[in-house]
DNA sequence: TATATACCAGCT
DNA sequence: GCTGGTATAT
């Protein structure tokens, strides 16, 4: 198809990155998904996708075989040239952002081989890979998961923007009807003062709205605030891709409410570490459900630290070392809302009717799962990694200040 | 060191 | 009642 009127071609295709579920499947909860009126064509786009990030509005685009962006920008407007140099900006973001250096359909071969409860989805729910978010924004929005589900979180994420963030700019939509105004996510200095909790609490983030203004607080009282661009805190944090993932996960369980699971999440999805699966109820019932963990299929067994370790290690020998990578595929498969997904049409005009099973319920045969003796009983010489990590983790935080 | 409960809000 | 958990009290 023709590159749409204002954008940049990008060959990509869909096996290597599916926007329509990466984008939706509850790594970000920042990007507007706007219909496109009446796409004849089913190789045209069906939606498009903005994101507003510090001095810009990234829009994409995607056919079966590229991926199409633009930038937009507050007035004034960037000269031709200016342009230019903007867009090569934008591009250097979306090879960072998506991770494109990393080939997708290999990975998927790989877990395939490993594992054939992957095999069942591999087909269906191509293109999903890892985002490489910003771990401000990443932090902040995962203690708003708790008890919550993707709706709301997106909710309350925009929310957030709107309420502590001046709009950049404001776009039409793709009828031309109606315009909406884009906002960056707010820096850690604006969520620090006290007020911010009632406020939060006004806006319906519940017991979460002390977390996040209290997690604010406490990076910038140690790493203080500058004038311009990203502040100390967002800086710091980013440097935690640098350490170890024991030690990158230690700092992360300092603040108020952290836990693993949304540690885990952040490590993930904006440190780097691939290996790493966050393990919550939905994930625990996978493991129920296909790699032999008792429990029940429907009942609500509480997730202990032991447990978390137990799941964790399990699939982590099963995945290798991206892992974390194949948590999500497997997470995105048995969503509700993409009961109706597939790769190859993954916006259908009319959507079906959700079911009530998961795909990964109603698609695959259930494996022979033997009661599984015991999975510590190897020490699995390819990932050793966090043997320590628990008991060192757990004993640090026993002996950490948290302020009251 | 291991379980049990409260916590906001919104939806079923 | 339930939900992509965490903090706190036993």
């Amino acid at each position: 198809m023709a590159t749409p009127a204002g954008f940049q071609a990008l060959p990509l295709p869909l096996v290597q990155l599916s926007l329509a579920a990466v984008l939706k499947c509850g790594q970000s909860f920042r990007w507007s998904i706007l219909p496109l009126p009446k796409p004849s064509d089913p190789t045209i786009p069906a939606q498009e996708y903005r994101l507003c990030l510090r001095d810009r509005v990234v829009c994409l685009q995607q056919s079966q075989t590229a991926l199409f962006y633009r930038s937009a920008f507050p007035e004034p407007q960037p000269s031709p040239t200016q342009l230019q140099l903007r867009e090569a900006e934008t591009l250097l973001w979306l090879n960072d952002y998506f991770q494109l250096n990393i080939d997708l359909p290999k990975l998927y071969d790989e877990w395939a081989a490993r594992d054939s409860v992957f095999s069942g989805v591999k087909e269906r729910f191509g293109g999903i890979r890892m985002l490489r978010q910003d771990p401000w924004e990443n932090l902040i929005s995962f203690i708003c998961s708790s008890n919550n589900n993707i709706s709301r979180i997106t909710k309350m994420v925009q929310s957030l923007c709107t309420q502590y963030s001046p709009a950049l700019l404001s776009l039409p939509d793709l009828s031309g009807h109606e315009t909406h105004s884009y906002h960056p996510f707010p820096p850690p200095s604006s969520l620090a003062a006290p007020s911010v909790t009632v406020t939060l609490r006004s806006l319906g983030f519940g017991y979460r709205a002390e977390y996040i203004q209290k997690t604010a607080k406490m990076l910038v009282d140690v790493h203080g605030t500058i004038e311009e661009g990203r502040e100390p805190s967002e800086l710091w944090l980013e440097s935690l891709r640098g350490l170890a993932t024991a030690e990158a996960r230690t700092e992360l369980l300092k603040f108020i409410g952290v836990g693993r699971k949304v540690a885990d999440c952040v490590l993930l999805m904006s440190l780097d570490k691939k290996e790493v699966i966050p393990v919550d109820t939905h994930v625990h019932q996978i493991a129920i459900k296909h790699y032999g963990f008792k429990g029940l299929l429907k009942g609500k067994s509480p997730m202990t630290p032991k447990l978390y370790e137990e799941v964790n290690s399990k699939l982590v020998r099963i995945w290798g070392d991206y892992a974390g990578w194949a948590h999500s595929v497997l997470f995105t498969s048995d969503l509700k809302s993409f009961a109706s997904y597939s790769v190859q049409n993954p916006t259908p005009s009319a959507p079906v009717k959700s079911s009530k099973r998961s795909n990964l319920e109603s698609l695959l045969p259930t494996p022979p799962t033997t009661p599984s003796p015991s999975p510590l009983k190897r020490k699995a010489s390819a990932s050793p990694p966090e043997s320590s990590d628990k008991s060192a983790g757990l004993a640090d935080r026993m002996k950490r200040l948290r302020r009251k």
